[in-house]
DNA sequence: AAATTAATTCTTGTATACACGATTGTTGAA
DNA sequence: TTCAACAATCGTGTATACAAGAATTAATTT
């Protein structure tokens, strides 16, 4: 556990919220908490002020947190914000590239390859996470970086159920392969281009999005 | 003050901060704040954990919180992703663009002119601050909205020494001028461009404001 | 005199106590 | 039976108390 209880504990009830543990809507008792992982109000109280402030709940004064809901819409929202994002990202990695950068990115393209190929989507899905957040670094932009990391983590939950549409694993790798090509020959308006389109929704996936997000 | 001191303490120490009054890496005594507003600490620590979670402080465990200095760097890093997301607020606004919002932006544009002419530059910081806002709401994406106001409020100060320079007015309100054009003609390839060129730092600019952040 | 170590003080981290608004349940009247 | 008013209960908001680590100062040694 980390060094102080409170910071602990936010980490722990994000990914409570990250692994849908703690459903949207869920009201979090602070006491029920408290109890739970054996320690005081005190440190639960930060731990939820902190998750008020990144937008993971919401405290309403006197009536206690409750777990945000986004709603298709507003995840909607937030890929298209993320896609945008990811396509910055990608085109100052195209400029800028350096040698560690274009070995992190051509080594864990390579693991998706593999994974893909075996068929492996719980796999995939780890490896293409950190094929994403090799390309973040690669932009040179610390600021970027981060915010980058903290729009795919809280869009984790959903990137998951998408993985799981037919076809989904070979047609993301393929578009990976293109992505590294651009990047790799210094085109940043390319490599924008196409990160958009392969972290945007479009079209039918908006709809199957929403579906999954209903049939829970 | 809000409903609740916590919160109350956090706006209250996030616009010391941002005005300036709290210095980057100046450290914030717990005790002290809470006899200055009047308070006990628990309050205080509350609110402190918000504003680390925000970025604007860095709590370090058992050691106490100071206010976080970006240094001329990251502010280019962070005027860079706030030029990339008006420019998909821009976009977006252009192809999305209803009477209300259409309304709004001519509103606060003229406004801007006014205060241009008139040289006044504490009001163009003001009416421009609402120029930029109208365009956020009408790209019509709530999350974007939110992302663009909370870059928008940190990048304030920076934005404010930047308005100081020779000629910035009338030049910053000739490309206003441009962007409503581009949205209100819907065309939102054009809005996008112009908002990043208008939003971003290049060139000389950005020795402008190395130059005058190390003047502090 | 400089440096290292010990002791003291100060600040943060957590627990607990208390106050007050919100919620819920009960009683009584229409 | 339904609604309203009141009471009791429960949960959150703030203050205070206590424990423990960090910073600082004093003392001792080289």
């Amino acid at each position: 556990m980390s060094e102080n209880v409170g910071r602990w504990l936010r980490d722990e009830i994000e990914n409570s919220i990250l692994s849908n543990e703690f459903r949207p809507g869920e009201k979090l008792d602070e006491m029920v908490l408290a109890t739970r992982f054996g320690v005081s109000r005190t440190p639960v109280r930060e731990a939820l002020m902190q998750l008020d402030a990144i937008g993971l709940i919401e405290i309403r004064p006197r009536r206690g947190a409750v777990v945000i809901d986004p709603g298709p819409h507003r995840v909607y929202e937030m890929f298209e914000v993320m896609a945008e994002l990811e396509g910055l990202a990608g085109s100052l990695a195209a400029r800028r590239l350096d040698k560690a950068s274009r070995d992190a990115i051509a080594a864990t393209h390579s693991r998706c390859e593999q994974s893909a190929s075996a068929g492996d989507s719980d796999a995939y899905y780890y490896d293409n996470e950190e094929f994403h957040k090799a390309i973040y670094a690669a932009s040179r932009s610390a600021f970027l970086e981060e915010q980058c990391a903290q729009l795919h983590r809280r869009l984790r939950p959903y990137r998951r159920l998408q993985l799981r549409v037919r076809n989904r694993l070979s047609t993301s790798f393929s578009e990976h392969s293109a992505i590294v090509d651009a990047i790799f020959a210094g085109d940043g308006d390319e490599a924008r281009r196409l990160l958009r389109g392969h972290v945007g929704i479009q079209g039918e996936r908006f709809s199957d999005l929403v579906a999954s997000m209903a049939a829970r």
